[in-house]
DNA sequence: TATATTACCATACAAATGTATGGTATTTAG
DNA sequence: CTAAATACCATACATTTGTATGGTAATATA
């Protein structure tokens, strides 16, 4: 018996990872079904006794959602970077997901947040530098002193915030950088999320 | 309706995070009932409904495990630091966890990995600073010029490897600090493992 | 005293779920 | 050519699972 997937097996187990990583609880084998448009679970109960068999999978028998990863060390989860964002002079915010990064089992995501790669070194006194994936969580008030991401006029910065009685300000840790001071003539100003973590990978330096 | 919850539904509702954060995956009412010596789910079935009522968890109806944690970015998990490790000069490291750092969710661990939270500046070149969490993978085989933790006479480093025909040196970044050789007289030398990766909360820095 | 809340139990049921078995068609390896 | 592997479908079945309904006892509340 090969080790390898076919291409079916692997599009599974990437459905698998996408679910168990992503959404945090593994598919029934009727979610599978119905992704794969499967008229029947029997189908993909058959993939995953091979994917079991060439060990990439475990499965606790009779057990609803019983899916596990068994190399999870090795899997990276593949996350959009939602865009670039500066740290020093604003940047331009791209719809779309500029890039991926491989996050390891570490970086697990909650649900609502995601990542933008800084560039730019005004905040390297906060010790985030160019190339850093920053985790932003969208849901979370951010309180004074706090590191935020926000969009003023399509561009993205990460500052510290401070709010005031009737302005915003959004401070550079670098004195280089000049605190930008929101009042009313920013209308298209926003409040992205606040940054609740700094992850780097190590796996660059390699050499 | 209050919002607190009494004693038993915050045992059930602790259950419930264990198994979500520590397991993966929410468990089925069987389950909560097999835990709490319930005779039946019907119990479980309507401690979940106040709970619900409540806010603290979303239930997909006729979904099995289909249990969510509606306030899931408030919750922690208490990961065990394993030691503090040296950048700079070697410190001593601990048989048991030293302390516990409170991870939200984007830090769910791969299995075998662990944590060390680094003391020190000899890596500062590097941008790991004193006070970060450096993800340790004990499973993976480092590459010349790869930060490593490793252990020499009862004390840990984290610098970078380097192999050489007969013997391994350990290199800050920082210039300060002097290589390290290991030959032949270190007999109690041990790679722990790759450092695969810094984490770096900002709950800290609010006020 | 009457009423709501909490904390359990028992039973019943439809749907979801995993599994076993058998079948067809296509491709690949010996 | 033959056998094995792959990729599906169909059906059947026992559990598992979530849910609905109704009941008891203790405690707190008004």
């Amino acid at each position: 018996m090969k080790t390898e997937l076919t291409e079916t097996q692997k599009n599974i187990l990437d459905f698998l990872i996408d679910q168990i990583k992503g959404k945090g609880i593994p598919p029934t084998l009727a979610d599978i079904a119905k992704c794969f448009r499967y008229k029947n679970r029997s189908t993909v109960q058959q993939h995953l006794q091979v994917i079991e068999k060439k060990g990439y999978i475990r499965k606790s028998p009779k057990l609803s959602r019983g899916i596990e990863l068994t190399l999870e060390e090795k899997f990276f989860v593949p996350r959009p970077v939602l865009g670039e964002v500066a740290a020093g002079n604003p940047l331009t915010i791209y719809p779309d997901a500029i890039d991926t990064v491989e996050l390891p089992t570490i970086a697990r995501m909650p649900k609502d947040s995601f990542l933008l790669r800084v560039k730019g070194d005004s905040l390297k006194d906060a010790y985030i530098f160019s190339g850093d994936i920053v985790i932003v969580n969208p849901n979370l008030e951010p309180k004074n002193g706090q590191i935020v991401a926000a969009v003023l006029d399509d561009a993205a910065v990460v500052k510290r915030f401070y709010k005031k009685k009737n302005e915003i300000e959004l401070i550079s840790e670098n004195p280089e950088y000049p605190p930008i001071v929101i009042d009313k003539k920013y209308a298209s100003f926003k409040i992205v999320g606040l940054v609740i973590g700094v992850y780097r990978s190590m796996d660059k330096k390699a050499g």
